[in-house]
DNA sequence: TAAGGATATCATAACGATTACCTAGTCACC
DNA sequence: GGTGACTAGGTAATCGTTATGATATCCTTA
């Protein structure tokens, strides 16, 4: 059987007491003892009983990370890169325990006792519920991604109302009239974001918001697909158009080729998160990009902190997106 | 604070130990107190408290997730996609701990008091080493994605050599001589495969090896882009390029264009994985379906399985690929 | 009716750590 | 040389469960 702190003890002619001071430094125990100590645990090969140790310590050693849902909206690339941008920051002694909201029937089993702290990568007001539960239990969360009126809570999200005004603006700079949306998974905050600065930008230059040239979607390429597909058929196609996000983006794409149109020669697109594909699509796609990577560990860094020490200073930090400017938009010459 | 099952054991005058019993519907617990027991704990919000469950029973309800790496070699996709085959099997008792291996430099954290079982979605022979250690503490374990010799662990793999021999003899069938690959990551067991497959199908019709048509990638797109520009520099570029994975594949196609040249009329491709986006691409990807998700499912299936009742029965479960004819590949009528 | 056997429950000891509180030794100082 | 302070370490309680061996009650049955 593993070795325990008691085993450590009698090959040490100590006690127990003085084994669990040793390891954990502290000053109550000689030096000479502490190093004779660590010296026997390293050669029996201990390590400590977590179990054990969170059942007095009242901790968990581990840190959820919660996605509004994980099987449905949530892409490959947000997905994996949230994990690793929360991975590299969080170090092998916690658990990074991962789920959806939407996995769960009731909240019960998520408590203080099993999370040291949470990290939700929210895409929807739907998620308050589960935020509200949290709170409520005393466990520290960081919520990314997603704005939330609550200024108690850390919260770290990207400026998409800018990012899509800027794409809104690109559009209209290279000359187009007739811009079109498609819209991301309805009830998404990040949905509304993106619409409400695209909106933005053909308001601020007097271009009339159509609304035949606003689609939904549900930020899957199968969703661009059939929304660009739509667009083709109105009357008056737009010149351009916005999705909001590559994955539509590329379904979009899709659908203007299969038509015998090109992109941006007949219809320009813009997209939005800047996912891995998006250079190597041809045409490349002009998109905004989107730091999910930096978001999440900045994330889990001040997660980190906020359990060291639970000082609730009202942050709400907002990483600026970046507009890459790609082949996907083509410069009317009027 | 949170009810404990002594706090239960009070409202209901009775012991605590008959509380524990009647929770775990003991058959020593009468129906009509069991019943009375469990209105009190659902009434109270009673939630067992895990650790102290995982201290006295020796588990530790957490399941291990592991990768070769995830910051390297692991697409998007593939990353997610087996997360979310586990996620769908495991409940939400069960923490999910997920991990790369290059995240350890020394493997003592990981034994049998903190891991319930552990899934390995495998992608190179340096894991041997981790699984060693891994067979070594007693903990059950499930090997994806790459066979291994050891039959008495259970090992679910899908059938790589075979799709790419599939892969190589489309080409083939569709006229082709000149036939190129890049590979994916030297030392991954799936590059090994995918190449051995690709060269067989090639030997058996008859068709030469050529050395300068073998281009060494890693997976990403970039690696693709890069391989194939220098495949196009050769003086007599090949007419067809299988690629190890569709992420190289898109890179690929990529070069093909900046060249001015078409796929598939100028060059024809086919990918692995048939990941998302293959189905998007302009044009579609010709690509071998790898059944990640499936893959996962079934490995987190039988590692419950094998928690529950610990019987070596010898498993080794080959999933076939499915090879999906799209239209990046171009029929020669010679 | 007393012994024997179920049946239902209880008291207590684990599990492996941390920690509040106590104790033995040493030194300094009056 | 006795008192107090300090040092280094030990004793025992504790966290919330489950497991083990009593124990009390009731029902059979000879």
């Amino acid at each position: 059987m593993a070795p325990t702190i008691k085993d450590i003890a009698k090959l040490a002619n100590v006690s127990h007491t003085t084994v669990s001071r040793a390891l954990n430094n502290s000053p109550l125990i000689k030096e000479v003892t502490r190093k004779k100590i660590a010296e026997i645990a390293a050669q029996v090969g201990y390590v400590p009983n977590y179990n054990a140790k969170s059942l007095v310590m009242q901790r968990s050693y581990t840190i959820g990370l919660f996605f509004t849902s994980i099987a449905n909206g949530t892409t490959s690339g947000f997905f994996s890169d949230t994990i690793r941008g929360v991975n590299s920051v969080i170090d092998v002694e916690y658990n990074l325990f991962i789920r959806g909201i939407d996995d769960y029937t009731e909240y019960s089993s998520i408590h203080r006792k099993r999370f040291d702290g949470i990290i939700l990568m929210s895409q929807s007001e739907a998620d308050n519920k589960f935020i509200y539960h949290v709170v409520q239990q005393g466990i520290p969360i960081v919520v990314l991604n997603r704005q939330i009126d609550d200024r108690s809570i850390i919260n770290i999200i990207s400026n998409d109302r800018e990012g899509a005004y800027n794409a809104g603006k690109h559009l209209i700079e290279a000359g187009h009239q007739d811009i079109a949306i498609i819209e991301g998974v309805e009830g998404f905050k990040s949905t509304q974001e993106r619409r409400d600065g695209f909106i933005k930008a053909l308001i601020d230059h007097n271009i009339p918001v159509r609304n035949d040239y606003m689609r939904s979607g549900n930020y899957d390429m199968q969703s661009g697909y059939e929304a660009m597909g739509k667009l083709l058929d109105l009357e008056k196609p737009p010149t351009a158009v916005f999705c909001s996000n590559d994955d539509m983006a590329i379904g979009a794409m899709k659908s203007v080729f299969e038509r015998g149109l090109q992109v941006p020669n007949d219809v320009s697109i813009v997209g939005f998160d800047d996912s891995g594909f998006s250079l190597f699509a041809n045409p490349s796609l002009t998109t905004v990009k989107r730091p999910i990577e930096k978001i999440s560990e900045q994330g889990a860094r001040r997660l980190l902190s906020l359990i060291k020490e639970p000082i609730e200073n009202d942050v709400l930090i907002s990483i600026d997106t970046e507009f890459i400017a790609r082949e996907s938009v083509r410069k009317l010459s009027k």
